[in-house]
RNA sequence: GCCCGGAUGGUGAAAUCGGCAGACACAGCGGACUUAAAAUCCGCAGACCUUAAACGGUCGUGGGGGUUCAAGUCCCCCUCCGGGCACCA
């Protein structure tokens, strides 16, 4: 074989040169990342990152969370894959007004700059997005007012509705915040602030109407981990129950009218309770009611005396709620002096109000089973309420087991009339019917999830495409709410707005949006001057990609068909009940206004561990924080992500150690160094190959050396192909090709004293470039360049492995006396367990470890290992 | 209180199916190269005991018990750390 040149000089690792040359050359061609056409018959796959809020600056948590989509992405083009990789901004939400403020800049100015900041960070980072095709900003009327359009779809389905209730109030955001975004009291944005109820006049979106499939949902969700399903499980909380009425008769000089019992339709002079035991009724001492309930609040009226506890009650349940310690409080009560009649027995129970009883759950009214329940148990106690036992359990015959008795499953009913004696879960079931025969109950469920409020009082989102007509007319009275026509849309923000820090809408105090016709009478009508939700805007973005450019609608049904669901979402876990639940409502509505096929958005969800410096989440008051720009302009944007991926499982925290960015570094000038000496060798071969894949294997393996060094090729091909099929260790598979490189570098001299031939290098760098393509990919593009490779590289077919090249011919077993090693010996791969236990036996180590011992017992693990039972 | 994670050398971690604990790195130490340093390359490296050194031995995956020829891995109990839920009737 003729010497070919090798290059010697020209391979010093440079990537603050090569990174900003490959850089330009793929900005230069914005169809690069480009999906393909549907036609194109190959599998899609959508790889799909969360978008970032665009702060302006990326920090460490992005360059994670899109290094591994990014990999994923190459991966997946190089196994022939039509990929759908894009991005965009959730470009609407207060810090634009808080910086308005500040600076006195616009909000969209502020918005569109920071956007233009972050996309310069990404491109360094060399991220392979489809920003041509894709490319989204939230806050822009081309993507908004598809939020207004299908607000409007919603609001004709009964989706949308406007209410006044109790909201949660965020004094800094100065604006209501949805139950999801209230965190142990706190607003999600503040952590220390506490958020406050008022009263006021809302738009929700029914989550509700869907909130027994997105509970069934989640089971047909495998690729989800379990964390967020169980999340989301425990926030919508379904719980089957049985509604009962109880007739009330009203205290002295009390009169039960027909105002009070508007909470949840219940008859006239009944009281309504939930309960999900049904079971244990004979056994009710008491009702109990929430001190808001509208009973109660009435009877307050002519009562000054439980009008104050009543209000005492309130401010504990306040402050209880506010401190995150509802759950804590001691409990108080106090009797109404009124009475309810139990419908299964007839028994008169007394009528209390008490603290821990919340007014909105079930029907802020329960019945108190002071003998199998704890709470109720607890207050009974306190306040000298009789306990009746009505259940015990079967298996312990007579024997009495302290009260409260909490157990079901093996219960049975005593002292229950004519149910004595039944199990109580079938006791539940006949009850329940019983009653509903009866007309005093019936089956039910009950949920936690609440409607999701999504009024903002702020200027920075979208507008609300409501008006309220000043006069009225024909079916809606006076300052009543009309959707606007379709044909309206985009209610456009307006861009002349003064911030300020008083609360309020701000969109209130622009006369020119305020003020306009109502679509239906034409006359006066002032618009909707609260904003959407911005949760709203990210509950759908990723339908948008797939059609980011039309005009005419939120995007084409065929398209979205084609790519949903979504084959694999990266983002925090931070939105496991906040974005991931609404988006899974969003596909459910968009799904049954016939604009999607799909039930979910995401067949697999995968949520990265959060980046930490010193033992703590990077954040300014902690000054711990690590610039991505920083790490990149020392070590190279290959380097930063590649430690990213490196330094810990994706699924675990991330601690950021900057030797180990330094580590990375050094290992790449290492392939950098050697890749580049031999890449002449290798473009020579690929010249003499005329496209055909160069450098059979086969050919190649023809000495000891070069057949160890396609081994550990081919073994580190085979484990990263498997990992990214599933398992996704990164960290891992870098190791792999770390001991790959280091492999190679001890080959180095054989090498070049062509000891191994020219066909075994070629293919050696050849494949190793691809596989580093997914990590690295400036490097490996500069490589692959070198090395006389055509196309791009990240479309080039991912190696195959060779298991028969993989295969080791010798391979080494641990011998062990009595489960202890002693040594461990050489035998053929493919020896049976005969030989095995054979060479172990032979082994003079082994055997003198023998001596005056016997062998009891060998377990030999074919290809494992063997273990001597010795006495 | 309930439900999920997690705990492995000085550090980040690996061990995918019960089969050599600590792969691969970082930091460290020793050496080569250099006038010197940096860079690079080579080597050592869990703890303890024994030893002049080596050989050798013991212990070791948060703690305690168990199953097994064999346990970081399986079972039971407990501690600590992180996260979620929490008078939800």
């Amino acid at each position: 074989m003729p010497e070919i040149e090798k290059n010697e000089n020209q391979n010093r690792y440079n990537p603050a040169e090569i990174e900003p040359r490959w850089q330009a050359r793929w900005d230069a061609d914005p169809s690069l990342y480009a999906a393909e056409p549907h036609s194109s018959g190959k599998p899609k796959f959508y790889c799909l990152e969360m978008l970032p809020y665009p702060s302006g600056q990326l920090h460490m948590g992005h360059v994670r969370n899109y290094s591994i989509g990014d990999a994923l992405a190459r991966f997946m083009w190089m196994r022939g894959y039509n990929v759908l990789h894009p991005m965009g901004w959730d470009a609407f939400g207060l810090p634009a007004e808080n910086a308005a403020l500040k600076n006195n800049t616009p909000p969209r100015e502020w918005t569109l700059k920071n956007i233009e900041q972050m996309k310069v960070q990404m491109r360094r980072i060399g991220l392979s997005y489809d920003w041509a095709g894709t490319e989204i900003a939230t806050c822009l009327p081309e993507y908004y007012r598809w939020n207004q359009w299908i607000f409007l779809k919603m609001v004709e389905n009964d989706l949308a509705y406007r209410k006044s209730s109790k909201v949660n109030w965020c004094p800094k955001c100065a604006t209501v915040l949805a139950n999801e975004q209230v965190i142990g009291g706190c607003c999600w944005r503040h952590e220390d602030t506490l958020v406050e109820q008022r009263e006021l006049e809302q738009w929700f979106l029914r989550i509700t109407k869907y909130a027994d499939e997105l509970l069934d949902g989640l089971d047909k969700l495998p690729g989800w981990p379990e964390k967020v399903r169980t999340m989301q499980r425990n926030w919508i909380g379904r719980s089957e129950g049985t509604h009962v009425d109880f007739a009330v008769s009203e205290p002295e000089g009390q009169r039960v009218s027909e105002s009070a019992s508007q909470r949840v339709s219940e008859p006239e002079g009944k009281i309504r309770v939930f309960t999900t035991r049904v079971d244990t009724i004979f056994g009710a001492t008491s009702i109990q009611l929430a001190p808001e309930h509208p009973l109660v609040k009435q009877w307050a009226l002519n009562d000054a005396a439980l009008q104050q506890s009543v209000e005492e009650m309130i401010g504990q349940q306040k402050v209880a709620r506010e401190t995150g310690d509802i759950g804590n409080i001691e409990k108080h009560g106090v009797s109404t002096g009124g009475h309810a009649v139990n419908p299964f027995n007839g028994e008169t129970l007394p009528i209390w109000v008490a603290n821990y009883i919340l007014a909105d759950y079930g029907t802020g009214a329960i019945m108190s089973v002071p003998g199998h329940d704890e709470r109720d148990f607890e207050f009974a106690q306190k306040y000298g309420l009789p306990i009746k036992r009505v259940v015990a359990p079967s298996v312990s015959g007579t024997e009495e087991i302290a009260l409260p008795y909490t157990g079901k499953e093996e219960a049975v009913l005593v002292d229950s009339g004519e149910w004595t004696g039944e199990a109580s879960l079938e006791a539940q079931d006949k009850m329940a019917r019983f009653a509903e025969e009866h007309g005093f109950g019936q089956k039910t469920t009950t949920f936690r999830l609440k409607d999701w409020g999504v009024s903002r009082q702020r200027y920075w989102g979208t507008p609300i495409p409501m008006v309220y007509c000043i006069n009225g007319h024909e079916g809606v009275k006076p300052q009543g709410v009309v959707a606007l026509p379709e044909s309206a849309l985009p209610v456009l923000l307006p861009e002349k707005i003064e911030i300020t820090q008083e609360g309020g809408s701000p969109l209130a105090k622009v006369p020119e949006f305020v003020n306009t016709t109502c679509p239906v009478c034409g006359g006066p009508a002032r618009r909707e001057t609260d904003t959407m939700d911005t949760f709203v805007d990210s509950s759908w973005y990723f339908y948008r990609y797939t059609d980011a450019r039309n005009s005419n609608a939120p995007f084409d049904s065929d398209k979205a068909n084609y790519w949903f669901p979504i084959d694999q979402y990266i983002g925090g876990v931070e939105h496991a009940i906040l974005h991931l639940i609404y988006s899974r409502f969003w596909t459910k509505v968009m799904r049954d206004l016939g604009l999607i096929k799909n039930a979910e958005p995401a067949e697999r969800l995968f949520t990265q561990g959060m980046v930490i410096k010193d033992g703590a989440k990077m954040s300014k008051s902690k000054g711990n924080v690590v610039s991505p720009d920083e790490m990149i302009s020392r070590y190279g944007a290959d380097a930063t992500r590649m430690y990213a991926l490196f330094a810990a499982p994706p699924d675990r925290d991330l601690e950021w150690q900057e030797e180990g960015v330094a580590g990375i570094s050094r290992f790449l000038a290492r392939v950098y160094r050697l890749t580049s000496k031999f890449a002449p060798v290798v473009r020579e071969l690929e010249k003499n190959a005329h496209g055909d894949e160069i450098a059979p294997s086969a050919f190649a393996a023809q000495t000891p050396a070069g057949a160890a060094l396609l081994r550990t090729l081919h073994q580190t091909i085979a484990k990263i192909t498997e990992d990214f099929s599933g398992r996704w260790h990164f960290n891992t598979c870098i190791a792999a090709i770390m001991i790959l490189v280091n492999e190679i570098s001890t080959a180095e001299a054989a090498m070049d004293a062509g000891d191994i031939s020219a066909g075994t290098i070629a293919e050696v760098f050849h494949k190793l470039v691809l596989m580093l393509a997914p990590f690295a990919p400036f490097m490996a593009a500069e490589l692959w360049e070198q090395m006389g490779g055509e196309g791009v590289l990240f479309r080039q077919p991912w190696p195959e492995a060779d298991a028969e090249l993989a295969r080791e011919s010798e391979i080494e077993i641990p011998v062990q006396i009595n489960g202890k090693l002693a040594n461990v010996v050489k035998v053929a791969a493919e020896s049976d367990e005969e030989t095995i236990k054979a060479a172990a036996l032979a082994d003079e180590k082994v055997a003198a470890r023998l001596v005056g011992k016997t062998v009891v017992k060998t377990i030999v693990v074919k290809g494992r290992m063997v273990n001597l039972v010795v006495k």
